[in-house]
RNA sequence: GCUCGCAUAGCUCAGGCGGUAGAGCGCUUCAUUGGUAAUGAAGAGGUCUCCGGUUCAACUCCGGAUGUGAGCACCA
């Protein structure tokens, strides 16, 4: 006689065990028609489960994002009995739910097109209209294994076979189609409403390179075509914010073929970044950061001695002159310890911080480049910091500080931390690890921010706080980073006197607050989709005379805002008024002033911001100010019109 | 690096069962001096990424290279 409480609070009691299903049914038809699955005290369930003793259960349905998951996760399903249908010799692997959508990896003799694509997709839509039941069953593990082996479903035994234990393992079945499966699903495929397939692409079989590669169909799925259409017009929206596209639209760098991922800037775009990196100096010198500058060709036996051409000798560029091989740096912190060596150093000199605009070079796979985002020559807003045990804590809790100031700056509020501990290959007593994970581990309960321990991805020289940032669209990138070494100051003889006059090796803090200038810049075109605050757009204002009268007067004004330090131009070109605002609307400048006879007798100009905002005429000297105030609030007022 | 796509004018893209190409925007010139998202006309502009092969003939078909896109792997 299970007593069912249902989430309003309301209780129902039923005569016989009762599966979530009949409790749907017993409230409404709707509601019945609508359950994709249950929670039963807290756990998701199919709708066939049965209830038999006292229970909280909520029905779930497209509206829940549980429902969501369970809608992707049952079409990922759905599309590999599609693919099995249309290609018997396809063997399915995994098929989990991933943002958004699924996907599902199939080993096939021949790669998929997209007319194959195409082919599945309609193959899915008559499973569909088939609305077959979607049914739960057990068996052991011996009868699992001998079913995929007779099946010929290699990778479904390789995967059972993988599970520990002796337990049971559930499987679910539609029609001719089985599937190893935690569940659950939803009850029948007629209640797929809005699914697309995407993409299809290779993919290691277990993430592992030296796996065969398997082929990975990409689906999204939703609970109403309304839904799946708002997703679409999403992605429309990204492709629209692509730094990609915009660095070429608005003319700020380009790639070409003889230097693969390395940027040439344009005038525009070298703009931007001189003023983040100008921003950047001013942040580290009020933070007690020392400048520094040091070679990009350095001798390969210092890689030798640091321990990292052993690890990326691959990834190092290298040039032989003289009979000499120098690698062209890849990253900063060897030549800071050099710089740190000379002399002799006391205590009384920690913490020491030592900041590069330091140019790095790496040979990154071809296929890992992405614009920016994944160069091959870049520099780093990098920073070192020397100094001892004790000291590591709060110049931790400094930079964070710091750090978050600088993001808010930049307009970003949400920042995600991560802390990734020691990998399998690392140098260094297990002790010093300890020591350094737990320090920033203090460092990071300090904040009373959540953050998310990531075991085995450190650094090989230490364990690492990442700090990742989240843009307009949802989307995370890493960016910041601060990492503990207490090895490569000692591989490279680093040592400071300590007060007892013996010689200790400090430790060194890595630390980057943007990381690479040019992914930083791809992340911020892509945030204010090319509509840069004012304070970072390459030109902030520019001058629009309505005929050729008013060109004297336009000067002198442009003159005058440069002499001010605003970036400012004038279009004085022989073109009627609206085909200058258009242009210069598209090119995202944040001020078109306008100008003309009027403007000129009174000593004014006329001010439309590029969203479209007509902030009417006003006094010169009145734009000067606003303006000002607009620079000094650098990215923290609401984000502009893209 | 791996799998599968893609590469045509400065940009965005059409195109052709193999007979050396086209649009819009931009650019140049001329006319127009016009008050808040495109004034009109004319003109110039291409080794169809590169290297091989097949063919009487290749931008088109085949192979390779390079770059690039999606995904995977990698990311000090």
């Amino acid at each position: 006689m299970p007593q069912i409480t249902l989430p309003d609070g309301s209780k129902r009691d039923y005569e016989n065990p009762v599966s979530v299903a009949e409790i749907a049914e017993s409230i409404g038809p709707g509601l019945a028609k609508a359950a994709l699955a249950g929670r039963v005290d807290g756990s998701l369930v199919d709708t066939s489960f049965t209830i038999d003793a006292d229970a909280e259960v909520a029905i779930i349905t497209e509206r829940d994002d549980d429902g969501l998951e369970v809608i992707r996760h049952s079409c990922a399903h759905l599309m590999a009995q599609a693919v099995q249908r249309l290609f018997p010799k396809a063997q399915v692997t995994v098929g989990p739910v991933v943002e958004d959508g699924f996907f599902y990896d199939f080993a096939f003799e021949r790669p998929f097109t997209p007319e194959d694509l195409q082919a599945i997709e309609q193959t899915m839509r008559s499973i569909v209209k088939e609305n077959l039941q979607i049914e739960r069953s057990i068996l052991s593990r011996k009868d699992a294994i001998a079913m995929f082996k007779k099946m010929g479903e290699d990778y479904k035994v390789e995967i059972i076979e993988g599970i520990p234990g002796d337990e049971d393992l559930s499987f679910y079945q539609q029609d001719d189609f089985i599937d190893l499966c935690r569940g659950p699903h939803v009850p029948s495929t007629g209640k797929f409403k809005a699914f697309k397939l995407t993409s299809v692409a290779g993919a290691y079989w277990r993430g592992n390179a030296e796996n065969e590669m398997l082929q990975r169909i990409h689906g999204t799925a939703w609970g109403s075509k309304k839904d799946l259409n708002l997703y679409l017009q999403r992605l429309e929206e990204a492709e629209k914010r692509d730094h990609r596209k915009l660095g070429k639209r608005l003319d700020l760098f380009h790639f070409q073929e003889e230097a693969p991922g390395m940027a040439f800037w344009h005038p525009k775009g070298w703009r931007i970044y001189q003023v983040v990196q100008d921003y950047m100096r001013q942040v580290q010198n009020a933070n007690r950061y020392k400048e520094i500058n040091t070679p990009q060709l350095v001798d390969y036996t210092l890689w030798e001695k640091s321990g990292h051409a052993s690890k990326f000798a691959e990834e190092m560029f290298s040039v032989e002159s003289d009979n000499r091989m120098y690698a062209i740096k890849p990253m900063n912190c060897p030549c800071h310890i050099q710089v740190f060596n000379q002399g002799l150093k006391s205590y009384r000199d920690l913490p020491l911080r030592f900041a590069e605009f330091g140019s790095c070079h790496r040979y990154e796979p071809s296929g890992s480049m992405h614009g920016l985002m994944r160069v091959r020559s870049f520099v780093q807003d990098d920073g070192h910091i020397f100094c001892t045990e004790d000291q590591i804590q709060s110049e931790v809790a400094d930079f964070m500080e710091l750090l978050f100031a600088v993001y808010r700056d930049f307009g970003f509020d949400d920042v995600m931390l991560r802390l990734s501990t020691r990998p399998e290959k690392r140098v260094g007593a297990d002790e010093l690890w300890d020591d350094a994970e737990q320090a920033l581990k203090d460092a990071l309960n300090a904040t009373s921010l959540p953050w998310e321990l990531v075991p085995g991805e450190g650094a090989f020289y230490g364990p690492k706080i990442e700090y990742s940032l989240k843009d307009c669209m949802g989307r995370v990138q890493q960016c910041g980073t601060i990492q503990v070494d207490f090895f490569l100051p000692e591989r490279l003889g680093a040592r400071y006197v300590a007060e007892d006059d013996s010689r200790k090796t400090p430790v060194m803090l890595h630390r980057a607050v943007l990381g690479s200038f040019e992914r930083f810049i791809g992340v911020l075109i892509e945030h204010f989709g090319g509509a840069m605050p004012t304070w970072l757009a390459p030109e902030q204002a520019i001058i629009l005379n309505i005929t050729d009268k008013q060109a004297e007067y336009c000067e002198k004004l442009q003159e005058s805002l440069k002499n001010k330090g605003f970036r400012v131009s004038a279009d004085l070109r022989n073109e009627k008024i609206g085909f200058k605002i258009r242009e210069h609307t598209l090119q995202k400048i944040p001020y078109l002033l306008v100008v003309g006879d009027k403007e000129v007798e009174s000593g004014t100009v006329a001010v439309r911001k590029r969203g479209g905002e007509d902030l009417g005429t006003m006094t010169f000297d009145d734009f000067c100010k606003h303006l000002s105030q607009d620079v000094a609030s650098f990215g923290r007022t609401p984000r502009p019109q893209p």
